[in-house]
RNA sequence: GGACAUGUAGCCAAGUCAGGAUAUGGCAUCAGCCUCCUAAGCUGAAGAUCUAGGGUUCGAAUCCCUACAUGUCCGCCA
């Protein structure tokens, strides 16, 4: 009911004022909302701003549309503080199980994630592509966009080439249970080793390279063969974090397709595209980037740039709105396919930025064989999980243990991540990732658990009816906490900053585990009790959908 | 050298884009709370002149300028 108060006040402050921007801001602990509209008038009629707060209360509160609106000043603020009726009506909302999604819309949202190089497995920097990208999908079809996750898989660049040279010759086998990324990443080590120590190698690597330019066939296979068996490992990884992608677009597609010819040949018509034999760079200096923008090598083979720019057409033709989740060392060639796209007057991507993840020791290289994997750090997660639980839960079943834990550590693995901000650099912390307290995954798991519980009991007990009278300060807490997440939802979409989320889950399982703690629920009677079980279930609901946007799984018991 | 981002308590973050009320949390520290719905919990104490210096404003962590520090990028790699 958040969204439909703020508008209702908006409107009142928009009649009482004048004012197009009625300046509303956050009420903190004096109200729901407030508006410093009186001292924008102040400056234009030169009076007290707290005369004209009042003057504007006054008016606002003989409208008979503020009702079930409390609104006073203090000082020149003013204060709307929403009345029982929002609290009831919110509550109700809730506990219906699509609570949070929002109407609805046809415009169809591509939003591409993750997108890492098929050369070894994913570690803790490419996952925090992983976790903004599918939070982000999970919004999105919160919100009621249609939404297709994609990867684009590099199935023929230098990286993969150097790949395919080490399946081809160091003929390692795979070992029992090894999984297809960690057996490519070791062929990868292994040949950038072998090109440090012998250069004379390299142009092996360059004529593998024209090799799968000209679609020669044994070096596609060769190629497409080890990006395969790698990506099938990046899946298995993916999906222990409960990410999918709907679609994994091979790179080549749009090499052999005629796409990425069809739009050079737009570029060389364009005047700042520059020529020194066959090589093709944009002259982006107008637009403040000070490189050149090659698009095509002297040899008159393809680069990575050019095969983006036809990929971006190809996902313009399908879909309304393009969004893609890139790290920081990709800022500056993204915003050049952002120019470049809106220079031949195509719709450019909207891109989600985030800073790099390092060690304490360094940054992390696939290359050089320096780095944490995803699967290593969930496995070491669920590890600590695992102690957990079986020290607080001894009577479950190993089975059961072993379950909680899981979801433990891939929502603790998830939350972590997503609950920092994108443009912020981090430095990854065991420590802090085997934490499972407050700001936590397993935090917000537990008061769902915890709800849950009370919940069942209740029904053992026979049952409540609904109620939604609530008088004590620790439910109206909770409750107005409650009846601000399709808002929030609504947020992150407009904004595309998920970690907006993880504060909203993060301080709704602080409200709920308050309210637990001073509002005793099946000892209460009476209404008092229904009231507050309803509010439980409301709260239940709203954890259980938070959870579910962000890809972390609502326990019922841990 | 240039571009982009970041700088908030011992440590890690929120708040910055759309300037307003005593700057919000967590970890660590200290003091309490399990005969009471799961203590992965709750309460309290202590800890910040929001990197520095200018400016705009009735009002600046937030906007502008300068400096410093850190990260990333500046390849006929991806």
């Amino acid at each position: 009911m958040y969204r439909e108060y703020l508008a209702k006040t908006t409107e009142l402050l928009r009649e009482a004022t004048g004012l197009e921007d009625v300046l509303i801001t956050d009420g903190g602990d004096h109200a729901d909302v407030a508006s410093t509209a009186a001292f924008a008038l102040a400056k234009q009629e030169k009076k007290n701003p707290a005369l004209i707060a009042k003057d504007i209360v006054e008016k606002i509160s003989a409208n008979p549309k503020s009702a079930g609106i409390e609104v006073s000043c203090k000082g020149p603020y003013i204060n709307f503080v929403f009345g029982a009726d929002y609290v009831a009506e919110s509550v109700a909302a809730a506990r219906k199980e699509t609570y949070g999604q929002l109407p609805e819309k046809t415009e169809k949202v591509i939003i591409e994630h993750t997108s890492a190089n098929p050369n070894g497995p994913l570690h803790v920097g490419h996952i925090r592509n992983t976790v903004i990208g599918d939070t982000l999908v999970r919004v999105f079809r919160k919100a009621g966009y249609p939404v297709e996750a994609q990867y684009y898989l590099n199935d023929m660049g230098r990286q993969i080439a150097i790949v395919a040279w080490g399946v081809k010759n160091l003929h390692y086998e795979r070992e029992e249970g090894e999984k297809g990324d960690e057996f490519i990443v070791r062929h990868y080590v292994e040949a950038n080793k072998i090109a440090k120590e012998k250069p004379e190698i390299e142009p092996e690597f360059d004529l593998m390279m024209e090799k799968i330019e000209a679609g020669d066939e044994e070096t596609v296979k060769l190629f497409h063969d080890s990006v395969d068996i790698c990506a099938e490992g990046i899946k298995e990884t993916l999906a222990s974090m409960n990410v999918h992608h709907d679609r994994f677009v091979r790179e080549t597609t749009f090499l052999w397709d005629g796409s990425m010819a069809e739009v050079l040949g737009r570029i060389e018509k364009m005047p700042d595209t520059q020529f020194d034999g066959k090589m093709m760079y944009l002259d982006l200096s107008k637009q403040g980037f000070g490189n050149r923008y090659v698009l095509r090598r002297s040899n008159g083979t393809s680069v990575y740039a050019a095969r983006d720019l036809a990929f971006h057409l190809w996902k313009n033709t399908q879909c309304d709105r393009s969004i893609d989740v890139l790290g920081a060392d990709h800022k500056l060639i993204g915003s050049q396919l952002q120019t470049t796209l809106s220079l031949i007057g195509e719709r450019p991507p909207e891109i989600v930025n985030f800073e790099f993840v390092s060690l304490p020791e360094g940054s992390m290289t696939t290359r050089g064989g320096v780095f944490i994997t995803a699967d290593e750090l969930i496995a070491e997660t669920k590890k600590r999980a695992l102690e957990e639980v079986t020290v607080r839960r001894p009577e479950l079943s190993a089975e059961e243990r072993e379950k909680i834990a899981n979801a433990v550590a891939v929502g603790a693995v998830r939350y972590d991540i997503v609950k920092v901000s994108a443009e912020k650099s981090t430095v990854f912390d065991w420590k802090e990732a085997l934490d499972f307290e407050r700001q936590s995954a397993p935090y917000a798991q537990y008061a769902h658990a915890r709800a849950c519980s009370i919940l069942e009991k209740a029904k053992e007990e026979g049952g409540f009816a609904e109620c939604y009278e609530f008088s004590d300060s620790y439910e109206i807490a909770l409750a107005k906490h409650i009846a601000q997440f399709p808002y929030v939802i609504e947020k992150v979409v407009v904004e595309l900053r998920p970690h907006l989320l993880a504060t909203y889950v993060r301080d709704l399982a602080d409200l709920f585990n308050s309210f637990y703690r001073f509002d005793p629920v099946l000892k209460a009677e009476g209404k008092v009790r229904d009231a507050r079980l309803t509010l439980v279930d409301a709260c239940r609901n709203t954890l259980h959908q938070a959870l579910d946007v962000l890809g972390i799984e609502a326990l019922e018991s841990m």
